[in-house]
DNA sequence: GGCGTGACACCGG
DNA sequence: GCCGGTGCCACGC
């Protein structure tokens, strides 16, 4: 078999997809709930890939500082932060608020 | 098979 | 406490 399975990718999907609504998470957890914490830029490379699946909420993804890194990949606008903002999670310039209180803890659930 | 890239995280100054 | 540089890991060409 080639690598017609990406491990790694289809792992951070899975996680990202366990994403509670109204709760975020951060590149290095996710990494780091795969076992690669310092590869938390593969991480966001992944969801890059994710543009293609819907139930990847990448935009529910952000960075250790609770900052919309990624929106720029999105739709190109605010859009990310508006689904953030739906979902009940105030964001201001990009940026979240509270995000450790709305921060999430993604886990291998086997 | 090798180099460059990438939406981060950590360390040092 | 803030800013800059380096490091890790996997994908794409």
């Amino acid at each position: 078999m080639k690598s017609n399975n990406d491990n790694f990718f289809e792992r951070v999907y899975e996680i990202v997809r366990q994403i509670p609504e109204g709760k975020v998470t951060s590149y290095g957890a996710i990494a780091k709930a795969l076992g690669a914490t310092r590869s938390a830029r593969m991480v966001g490379w992944a969801m890059n890939a994710s543009h293609n699946i819907e139930d990847v909420p990448a935009h529910r993804v952000v960075n250790r500082k609770g900052l919309l890194t990624g929106k720029h990949h999105f739709d190109g606008t605010n859009l990310m932060q508006q689904l953030l903002e739906n979902e009940g999670i105030k964001v201001i310039d990009n940026q979240i608020i509270d995000f450790e209180k709305h921060f999430w803890e993604p886990k291998v659930d086997s």
